[in-house]
DNA sequence: CTATAAACCTGCTGGC
DNA sequence: TGCCAGCAGGTTTATA
């Protein structure tokens, strides 16, 4: 599940590669994915354009073009976002193909279909309801505080989730800041303390860099800009570790739903 | 307002 | 061993 990290590194990837290349052209390898346009209209429009800049807003990838257009991608639950080598063989669940102008190719590739291509004038028709960056310094303990406030009655995890809130944390990571922050997730959004609130944004940046760090978390289909996969995956502590002993007390490790996602939580460390 | 659920999709897991 | 029902999950949309 690419989420703010996984993006992150794709955007540290693909950056330097692709900055100042021009599409030539876009090509069509699976019929499905959601794109909006067409692939096909992408294939008629994209050849000539030139990407000035990248950049991640959450978990979507901006492509800044000199048309003034931006094409983006979000890679929903099990998309890929890479540079294919020379001599590598073309990816099974690649939607689209986009060679550059120096002969190399961009591949989305998604199995499940949840991600999304949109190529458009105005990126904030896309963007425009995300919150602040959950990586953005200049949000505080205070400033989450009123975010919190806001959505008082909410459980926290749900809160931690929601894109209009901070932009890019998702089920694994927000897992993880709970646990890092000592955070029970059923726990109401207004209840929390003034000093659990000061834990939590400490939390979120705590797990958000060391994913970064380790180049994303893989448990099936996350790659890098370079279709590797990630290391984040051992740095856990609690996410996908049911049964596994809390690496603080040594209790075993829960999961259970909560607000409709699969939740892992030490019951130990984070009581209700 | 809040919350839950369904829909999108398909690889994988678990049960029989 | 093999088959199949059901789960997983980001986001949007619909319904309680």
């Amino acid at each position: 599940m690419p989420e703010l990290p996984e993006v992150h590194t794709i955007l540290n990837d693909l950056a330097p590669r692709l900055q100042g290349l021009v599409f030539q052209e876009v090509t069509q390898c699976r019929p499905g994915t959601l794109n909006e346009p067409s692939t096909d209209e992408l294939a008629r429009s994209l050849p000539g354009k030139r990407i000035e800049q990248l950049e991640r807003r959450g978990k979507y990838l901006l492509l800044h073009l000199d048309s003034g257009q931006t094409l983006i991608f979000h890679l929903g639950m099990t998309g890929r976002l890479y540079l294919l080598g020379q001599a590598e063989p073309p990816d099974p669940y690649c939607t689209a193909n986009f060679v550059l102008d120096d002969s190399s190719q961009l591949c989305f590739a998604d199995p499940r279909k949840f991600g999304h291509i949109w190529l458009v004038d105005d990126a904030a028709s896309v963007v425009g309801k995300l919150g602040p960056d959950a990586l953005d310094e200049s949000v505080g303990a205070s400033e989450l505080q009123d975010m919190l406030s806001l959505r008082r009655g909410t459980r926290i995890k749900a809160v931690l989730l929601d894109q209009s809130v901070l932009a890019g944390i998702g089920n694994i990571y927000a897992d993880e800041a709970l646990f890092e922050a000592r955070i029970n997730a059923e726990r109401a959004a207004g209840s929390l303390t003034p000093e659990e609130v000061a834990e939590l944004r400490r939390a979120i940046l705590v797990v958000l860099r060391r994913g970064i760090e380790n180049r994303g978390t893989t448990f099936s289909d996350y790659r890098d800009g370079f279709g590797r996969a990630g290391m984040n995956q051992q740095a856990l502590a609690v996410f996908h570790r049911t049964g596994k002993p809390c690496p603080r007390c040594g209790t075993a490790i829960k999961r259970k739903s909560v607000a409709g996602r699969g939740t892992h939580y030490c019951p130990s460390c984070q009581p209700l």
